[in-house]
DNA sequence: TAGTTTATACTAACACTGTAAGCTAACACT
DNA sequence: AGTGTTAGCTTACAGTGTTAGTATAAACTA
């Protein structure tokens, strides 16, 4: 039935298409709707050719938890980097801003991370943990930094302590904003994120 | 094969029998892997007469989340009223600790509730956000209260969306940490929760 | 160059899912 | 008694992830 392609195609990269499709799949659908199938159907091969790239389809949504993850890292580096170094309120804002709007821009991509939409799926913890670790950094960086300039204002909380509970704020209010949630209080979650970054920083960071 | 049951059970009541079971289902594998067809065989039925009380899964896990809104906002009442009225800081204390309570009892519960964790499910809005919005209404209330006593330190913010504030706050530090998501700072998940909590208090209310 | 191995595709099949259709026995009501 | 409705059942369909077995083209080896 199909042309039968030439065996070793050495340099079509179906793995990639496959992650390409069910990134595709996943902004569409959600990543609760994730197929194996269509994938194949959408890309004109035969289901269980996934197979040579994935071992299952667990070991497919963990390579997209991966790639999110360095996704959303990399653009909080950016952030961070594009900020004066000296400039730590600056910097904190960057970062902030830059982390609402990946959420926002790709919530499917926030969700599959931050929610359990995989019938099934657990995450293989000591793969994932590193590079999740890693999109903290900034934050974590940013923290450090007010606490060695002593512009901290809560002095009895471990930094470490400070910057996770900092990303709890942001991720509580973001997660429930993108998946509509949020309690009908007649504000958008621009502003209320604005304001409670205000308060975030009002409350933990000098001048 | 199986003795058939006398028709019209008229009493056996099979849909209490059938939330029973999924719950029950959920508890131990995690509301993704609710399966109408494992119901069915846990309570010695065919799988189609579950069609008889709920008009298709959807409409069974509806069902859940308002059942499980339910017993949280009777547990955030039973907390309020635990307090004594005029006592707004131990109303306050009460209602927060039996959220996370509730959420690390329930875990499955709370994240059927506020994730997305079924294959293609939305939510009716019209029907889950009354019995959502009355969740909050405790917390609501606290705020509400505080302002009227001339106790709230940020008078800028209206007092809906203090609360609102507060709940995502809390909500963020809970959901993560009954999901393992906690980031690795050697704080168990009571601890933050408890200094969280004090940060929250003393960030907008008095004395 | 010829022969062998290996990688990558395929088809067919299994066990599972939600769900629709149609049948039947028991009850409720005229 | 007869009728209609309810609430079970079996059967069947389309979808899913996954495994087994097969074929072919490329890559390696003698």
């Amino acid at each position: 039935m199909s042309p039968r392609p030439k065996g070793r195609t050495s340099k079509s990269d179906l793995r990639g298409k496959i992650i390409e499709a069910a990134w595709e799949q996943i902004s569409r659908e959600g990543a609760s709707a994730l197929s194996l199938r269509e994938i194949a159907r959408n890309l004109g091969i035969a289901a269980p050719s996934i197979y040579n790239y994935f071992s299952d389809r667990d070991d497919l949504v963990t390579a997209l938890i991966l790639e999110a993850y360095e996704s959303l890292a990399s653009h909080q580096k950016a952030a961070n980097d594009a900020a004066p170094v000296e400039n730590l309120h600056a910097r904190l804002a960057s970062i902030g801003n830059a982390y609402r709007d990946w959420a926002v821009t790709f919530p499917q991509r926030y969700l599959l991370i931050f929610g359990t939409p995989i019938p099934g799926y657990v995450a293989p913890l000591e793969t994932i943990a590193p590079v999740a670790a890693s999109s903290l950094n900034a934050l974590i960086s940013v923290v450090e930094s007010f606490h060695q300039a002593g512009r901290l204002k809560v002095v009895d909380i471990d930094t470490r302590t400070i910057a996770a509970l900092i990303w709890t704020r942001v991720h509580g209010l973001v997660s429930v904003d993108i998946s509509n949630n949020l309690p009908p209080i007649g504000l958008a979650g621009t502003q209320l994120f604005q304001i409670e970054f205000k308060l975030i920083v009002d409350q933990f960071f000098k001048e």
